[in-house]
DNA sequence: ATGTCTATTTGACTTTAGTCAAAGAATCTC
DNA sequence: GAGATTCTTTGACTAAAGTCAAATAGACAT
């Protein structure tokens, strides 16, 4: 990787002071109105019906802290707790009508306070400034995803080839049978490797790596979870696999595609692999794509 | 003013519920590592010398909540608490050798969050993120900003034509007098307004509108604060002026400009006024421009 | 069935953050 | 020089936020 710029880092800095400053600030005082900000958090959390070790997790509270205040919101009547039926241990918490009232009552503030801030901007500048928003937004999405080398036979692996399999089998005319998938043995060690992406700690992509009998590799299974999509995140998982080759001494990796997957040729072709012809048969495949790797991993500034 | 479409409201809340999120919290976390959070940013905002006055009224505390802190700070040897030689009701906070190390410990702390967040992406990613926060920031300190109309003979007003006035006599080669500024009875009234813009609080900018003997409106001493130029204020003056003008039946608006302010003319000319030529003699003007204003107020989207 | 593990609850705390009012000291205004 | 005003300090509070540990109850593995 390259050194981070300290011009970028200082850029940043100021932004993150400005906004907190002027946008997180307001936003605390809307939310806690007539109750305590923490409470009022939880209340804008619960969306419907969310177990307390979820709402733990993702705030990250005390459990006695947290009990605490679903039983204070229980007894003011804005949420219902109840013991789901498959494991008694857990509780699920959910907004009552009064609760999902004063959830409406703060997104309507929330929406005033941000529309009386948007209100001195012009239309275009508005689409401007909306515009920045969702490619800083993209930006430190990608950024806080981590590309990580798995046991192809981990929880996390199969959960992303099966998600994989179930999406692809709705995109293929024919359907698609998970017996096609690479097995655990292929990508481990110095067979080949699995890559899965994480966002704050959930897997949302992967990516698979094979020998081939002729020497070899092939990318396989290069998958990203749709709500992570359109963040350049395929790429990052492509760089990866290319990575993992060259460790093992692979210089040319190929790889197959379907006919229906038009955005994924499009995106190898744009990361420098080009057409060739069938190298195996394949159920699935109708385009095929080689890329020979450079001996340097270090890209020229993009 | 153009209603704020709901599709803007929505894409900002979530820009900003994302980045509190995972940035503002995480901010939090490294400034309160060894002290209170409210001590913490106590310790950062004290420059090199601020008064007590200055840091209450800047961060909106308590007189006594802050004396408290100070004196704690005091305690632990981060801060010298002195009294200025003017006045000595005023307290003067200054960071000793241990509290400038700590400041510059928590600076590094921050910077290293930050290049590791950005760690992950390319060298042109991070251009992109830092162009489009960039923008985000210009736009939202604009949004922020409000212009109002003011007596010509407030405080504020009167700052602004000050600070106008020692602006541009560095800018002219033969210096500017203070004589030429406008009087406050000119620009009261029907007789014309005096606008001035203000960020937080502050005089950032103003602009003047008169009535000539002709019957015609005439702009004069747009400024805007070094602070705050690039924003696109300029234009919101004019915008203001212009409004005012048309409340007062004139519908035609005259200016002049001296040939060094090339970015004022070439704003006007974009903002729809057309050279003319000179309408008065003025010893410091050698362009004239004139718009005229249409009856309706209506801008198309831009 | 026994032990281990997980999720929640409860009790007993502490710290932080903040408010309000009164008092003291200095400055400013007339 | 009297009175109003400004800034800080101090005392006496409160509420919110959070921590820690022990207890309880259910789920899961062997």
């Amino acid at each position: 990787m390259k050194p981070v710029s300290t011009d970028h880092v200082t850029a940043f800095r100021h932004f993150n002071r400005y906004f907190t400053r002027r946008i997180g600030a307001l936003d605390d005082h809307y939310l806690g109105q007539d109750r305590p900000l923490g409470e009022a958090r939880l209340l804008f959390e619960i969306g419907d019906g969310v177990s307390l070790r979820e709402l733990r997790s993702r705030l990250g509270l005390d459990a006695g802290y947290l009990s605490r205040m679903a039983r204070a919101l229980e007894a003011q009547g804005m949420v219902r707790v109840g013991v789901p039926p498959h494991d008694s241990r857990l509780r699920i918490v959910e907004l009552t009508p009064a609760g999902r009232l004063e959830v409406q009552e703060q997104n309507r503030r929330a929406d005033a306070l941000v529309s009386g801030l948007l209100d001195g901007l012009t239309p275009g500048q508005r689409a401007e400034l909306t515009g920045a928003l969702a490619t800083a937004r993209r930006l430190l999405r990608l950024a806080g995803i981590a590309v990580e080398v798995v046991d192809g036979a981990s929880a996390d692996a199969r959960a992303c080839l099966d998600a994989y399999a179930a999406d692809i089998d709705t995109r293929f005319p024919e359907g698609f049978d998970k017996s096609d998938l690479v097995g655990p043995e292929e990508v481990t060690g110095e067979a080949g490797a699995f890559l899965v992406a994480y966002e704050e700690g959930r897997p949302v992509g992967c990516g698979a790596l094979r020998r081939l009998e002729t020497g070899t590799g092939e990318i396989r299974h290069v998958w990203v979870h749709p709500d992570a999509r359109r963040l350049g995140l395929a790429r990052r998982l492509l760089d990866g696999l290319e990575r993992a080759a060259r460790e093992r001494a692979l210089d040319v990796v190929r790889l197959d595609t379907h006919r229906t997957l038009t955005e994924a040729q499009a995106m190898y072709r744009a990361c420098g692999y080009t057409e060739i012809p069938a190298y195996v048969d394949h159920v699935y495949a109708h385009h095929w794509f080689e890329k020979r790797l450079g001996p340097l991993p270090e890209p020229g500034p993009e």
